[in-house]
DNA sequence: TAGGATTTGTGCGTATGTATT
DNA sequence: TAATACATACGCACAAATCCT
């Protein structure tokens, strides 16, 4: 009765509301520890401490293991006996094959299963829109990733194979510390100019309903942005200019 | 050193040997009881009791409750406070959307990166086969359905692109236990036939080193498969005879 | 409706493993 | 090389939640 049995609830993540305290709470500290880490609030190599976030969290060492188990399985924290929990290190070189694999899932995106797109969810995809022009005046990379993420999520959310949503979300959040990794050595205006295009895109695709062509959109931004910093670190490898020029 | 800076290794699972006597502990637990999920010897709807595994592999719950929540996660049970964990069921109705992302995920398989296949790979696949020919005599499932798995995870263990690799075998245990729970109403002989000639296929498409057509040839089989289970519910649903011609 | 039995979640002290001095 | 410091893994006792009588 809760949740459609068509729709399989296998996870204490999924986004579907936590029935009990203790699953809200695993929720909440999941996504405030997974926010910290994409963020580079915790930068890779970050130490974190089990007693520390039990002490800020105001819970025991339990509920934080259970957390940082989870973080450890999505692939963004490696913890070792007797040595400690640190945040995994990124880099295009060890990421490029879930890269090729993220492409692949784009493009199955909305051909696998109708995107479930209702106005309320058209509604949100607008307001990032908006978040994004005016963060074009500010220029905080910070903010600007988090845009970035509360956009993916929000369309993620609406892929209609329940399975490929987890997938693609969780492939998603451990290639997405890269870009904001890459920044400092980027061009920022070109990075905005590129993402306001992609929102645009999607919301028209979805508005006119060709849910494939959604899936080649995100394919193509993918793309395009692995390329940019692809290209970004080969200049800095052969010690190029980091101008707006980059020729191989 | 220990492992190609190009290949990550995020879970404690992850086929490659486990550094620690708790990770190799972990490790044999969660394989035995999968095993015993996925080979219905704990048929859906069974409780497993916390207390009553860590009695029967000497252990604490600690550990045993670190195995239950990744088989949860692997949406293999489900957990439930107060109440008790119990094997998850599974159904063709419920599980369509996760068999249509195999299909796709098959294609991809030798195409997204080249089969990492030794000599000593072709030869375990050539005691699969042998052992499906020898298992045509006995006509028993289970055992049948343990040599489809040993086949499909030596099989999945060869796909180069890693994060591929890890989704693929985890969608696999999610769907497998349908065909074992089928098979009372199915024609075994004809199953293993199919079978047989899948895994011959295989061994000479890798033989040549046509990578592309092993997912080929895999995602026929998945299709087929399916096609026959689904006939099959239909079949039993119409009321019709369960002999060997099942028409539309 | 209430109470007891059962089961998972939590809290905390201890054991074990690692790195450094 | 040995000892010390520190962090995670483990084991056990208790709390919270659910179900059945």
């Amino acid at each position: 009765m809760k949740t459609p049995t068509t729709d399989r609830d296998p996870s204490p993540l999924s986004e579907a509301g936590a029935s009990t305290a203790a699953q809200a709470r695993f929720q909440r500290l999941h996504k405030i520890l997974r926010d910290r880490i994409c963020l580079l609030d915790y930068a890779p190599g970050h130490h974190l401490g089990e007693e520390d976030l039990a002490q800020e969290f105001g819970t025991s060492r339990t509920p934080i293991r259970r957390v940082l188990g989870w973080l450890e399985s999505e692939g963004l924290i490696e913890r070792r006996h007797g040595v400690g929990t640190i945040v995994t290190d990124v880099d295009l070189r060890s990421l490029d094959q879930v890269y090729r694999l993220r492409l692949e899932l784009a493009s199955l995106m909305g051909r696998l299963a109708p995107m479930r797109c209702s106005d309320a969810d058209l509604a949100l995809l607008q307001t990032h829109l908006t978040r994004c022009s005016k963060l074009r005046q500010q220029r905080e990379p910070t903010e600007f990733a988090r845009l970035n993420m509360d956009f993916c999520v929000a369309l993620f959310s609406m892929i209609g194979n329940a399975p490929l949503r987890e997938i693609t979300e969780r492939l998603y959040f451990q290639t997405s510390r890269i870009w904001l990794k890459s920044v400092p050595a980027m061009d920022l205006e070109e990075e905005i100019s590129h993402f306001e295009r992609q929102i645009f895109d999607v919301i028209e695709a979805l508005r006119v309903g060709d849910h494939g062509a959604v899936g080649d959109i995100c394919r193509a931004h993918i793309s395009m942005s692995f390329n940019r910093m692809t290209l970004l670190r080969h200049a800095q490898a052969g010690g190029a200019s980091l101008g707006a020029t980059a020729t191989a």
